[in-house]
DNA sequence: CCTCTGACTAAAAATCAAATTTGGTCACTT
DNA sequence: AAGTGACCAAATTTGATTTTTAGTCAGAGG
């Protein structure tokens, strides 16, 4: 096997996407971007949503192995929750392919990209709930349901990094964090 | 003065936004309905935004004062909030001229829907403003910013209303009580 | 007078057919 | 068997044309 083809493909497409976001990245151009024949990315993938699905995926893993990597045991819960949420959030500003996400989801409004970005954001809980769980089961912190708990963490975060600059000066990380630690972490201390 | 006619205008509007929307009212259709010149509306309105406005301005002024209306002062401050909190997201679902505007905005995203839709949750905020300081000035509750505070509560609630359904059994009043009672309010209990 | 009107206009939006683009296939090459 | 690109149906874009609409204003009516 001297090139890896569904590589290629997959790195031709995430340049593709990540530069003109989903809708205007076409077939043709992955293919002539892969070097590769067209009718070849459909022998990897069944169609344009597969090869997007599979993409993201990868940027999910990406983005929780590094949240995950941000963990110190010798922190607190509550210090760690401010670490992975802070690196969560990074992504959206840092990360290429998730600012043009954004960026498409807001202008276009292209279904398939809100699709993913749900499916993002049901990651990040999912992974925010067995992070919750695991503290609780060690008894750091006292719980009611890890579900509402996740979901309320990262709308929380959505809200004061995102909404909240329509109508003020922007939160800097610090305040943030003490303002998720003054409401949210209250509740959960033990 | 045999017939106010502002008052037909704005009353022939108010239907028209309700059952139309903003977008697919006319001038002419409420100049009809108004039994009115055209004309005569830009007499009393200086246009299509301005007589919309000033509908949605009554509107707000209707919901807080049906939310005031709540209020119980031999109950806790909690327990008003909760009122409050729930009445004003009543109105999402029962007053149709707000099912209209919200419908509008999801579907075609009209940019004079959207701006009002921001308005009305900056005077909801500013009303709950109101009613934290007043609590704090009385030593009901603590507090750090009573303004981020508000926009977390209107924001949680809304997040607890709406964007949960996404992915899971609608929550009952009493769930969201309980919810905003456990993460927002013990932080705020002196 | 002064209030009110609806025919009028310029600009915006909807319509529609033609032209172009695009996702996906498959007969063929290597 | 693996890979390709010409090909096709379906979707999208274009642009010229028609229709609708916000806003105006000359004049009717009281």
């Amino acid at each position: 096997m001297a090139v890896d083809r569904r590589r290629l493909i997959l790195d031709a497409a995430t340049k593709s996407f990540s530069m003109f976001g989903f809708k205007a990245t076409t077939m043709d151009r992955v293919a002539k971007l892969a070097n590769v024949g067209k009718g070849t990315i459909y022998t990897f993938f069944t169609n344009k949503e597969e090869l997007f699905e599979e993409i993201v995926s990868t940027l999910v893993k990406e983005m929780i192995a590094q949240a995950e990597a941000t963990i110190r045991p010798d922190k607190s819960f509550s210090e760690n929750v401010q670490q992975v949420l802070a690196k969560l959030l990074e992504f959206r500003t840092t990360h290429v392919l998730m600012i043009k996400l954004l960026q498409e989801e807001k202008e276009i409004g292209t279904p398939a990209v809100l699709d993913m970005l749900n499916h993002i954001e049901d990651e990040i809980i999912s992974y925010l709930k067995s992070k919750i769980d695991a503290a609780t089961q060690k008894g750091y912190i006292i719980q009611n349901d890890s579900e509402i708990t996740s979901f309320l963490l990262l709308k929380t975060y959505v809200s004061l990094v995102s909404d909240w600059e329509r109508n003020h000066e922007p939160l800097s990380s610090e305040q943030i964090a003490n303002i998720i630690k003054f409401y949210l972490m209250k509740g959960l201390s033990s």
